[in-house]
DNA sequence: CCAAAAGTGTTATGAATACACCCATGC
DNA sequence: GCATGGGTGTATTCATAACACTTTTGG
């Protein structure tokens, strides 16, 4: 059964978010630089592996294109899965990653609303279409190209223009666009309304009749 | 030097939860099911404490009144702080406990926003003006009485009305309402900012930067 | 009656949307 | 020319902020 990669932390008191990088690229090609990496919270406690007590704290990593995993040390099975495979239960996950991959992808979407995170996940230079595809991708929704291309552009200091470069894809060629000095949006980018997804006791009552 | 307080997971596989729940109880009188606590973040790495390597999972409670400290195991000098104290620096914490008390505040300001924690902050019964102090305490702002009781109703789940008691403080008696079922929502309630027209620093990396 | 606080109505303003429209390239 | 996707203008709709106003209590 697979699971998310992971190790220990050395003994040289490491910073925990060194050795997120480190352990992420020993099983994967990603190298601090790259990819954007932020802890996402701790997993305690008993039961969660049986060999033991084990105190995780995961870690959300961010980076453009995918990297074909590399044999590292016990990564030799190592495969990328489409996040939905996970939520959806088709591919299981050992111990309590399911879980962990459920708030990290729920982290990702409501930081994309308020952070500039979705520009690491494009590449340096990127068009304001492939910065919504990403929007599209990770929310799950259906975006107005228009709004969103002034949208984006009303944040300042989240997109700045790079040069005279273009790049072309059949129709008129897109102007290209390098991530902005800015890392917390205002006014944010609120994603529609198909109800955020509710943390535990949020019974979401539709009581919506409709009328003939 | 103050610092905040905390312990060790115990021997028996507790969860990470349920130690935060103990340590808190041990030193104040604030027990499990009249607080909400939460996981913050997790510190480590070299250098934080100077008696070695310790790795600290934060947790962020919320309650109503201020139950004086208790005497526990190492809490004889236990004092409340007002945060404003700790972010001015006025008064000074150990190892990098400011950090944390920085995060945490931050956290609470943005949970208010679009979650319900803010009835966590009074009794079971609360008047709608009492939840206004507590938005207005927490983000540091005045709000327009009138508006913030719509806006507090139109969130379908969030405050229910309790029965026909009413509250009465020199004026008109008010309305007592209680949580509701909704944890997260929507629409949010946003806070008032400072500047969302002017262009600011705002260069807000994730760089966590160690202090000592 | 008066002061004080709760609760309601109403309007001006600004933002989000929906969509018509123009621009630039490859074939 | 024409198909395709990039980029712009604009009207309608809707949420919000501001504030005048009414209601209900205690003294």
């Amino acid at each position: 059964m697979p699971a998310l990669p992971g190790g220990f932390l050395n003994h040289a008191g490491e910073e925990i978010l060194d050795a997120a990088h480190r352990e992420l690229s020993e099983e994967t090609a990603l190298v601090a630089g790259c990819v954007h990496l932020e802890q996402l919270a701790t997993y305690g406690g008993a039961g969660r592996d049986p060999r033991g007590r084990v105190v995780s704290v995961a870690h959300l990593a961010i980076a453009p294109g995918l990297p074909e995993p590399v044999a590292g040390t016990d990564a030799v099975d190592a495969a990328w899965v489409p996040a939905d495979a996970v939520l959806s239960g088709e591919v299981e996950l050992a111990f309590d990653h399911r879980r962990i991959v459920t708030d990290g992808i729920e982290r990702a979407r409501t930081k994309l609303e308020f952070s500039a995170l979705a520009t690491a996940f494009c590449g340096e230079l990127f068009t304001i279409a492939e910065l919504q595809q990403v929007y599209e991708a990770v929310w799950g929704t259906e975006l107005d190209t228009r709004n969103f291309y002034r949208k984006v552009q009303a944040v300042k200091g989240f997109i700045v223009p790079a040069g005279p470069g273009r790049r072309t894809t059949g129709g008129r060629p897109a102007r290209l666009y390098r991530a902005g000095p800015k890392s917390v949006l205002s006014p944010p980018l609120i994603r529609p309304v198909p109800s955020r997804t509710e943390e535990d006791t949020g019974t979401e009552e539709d009581t919506r009749e409709e009328g003939d």
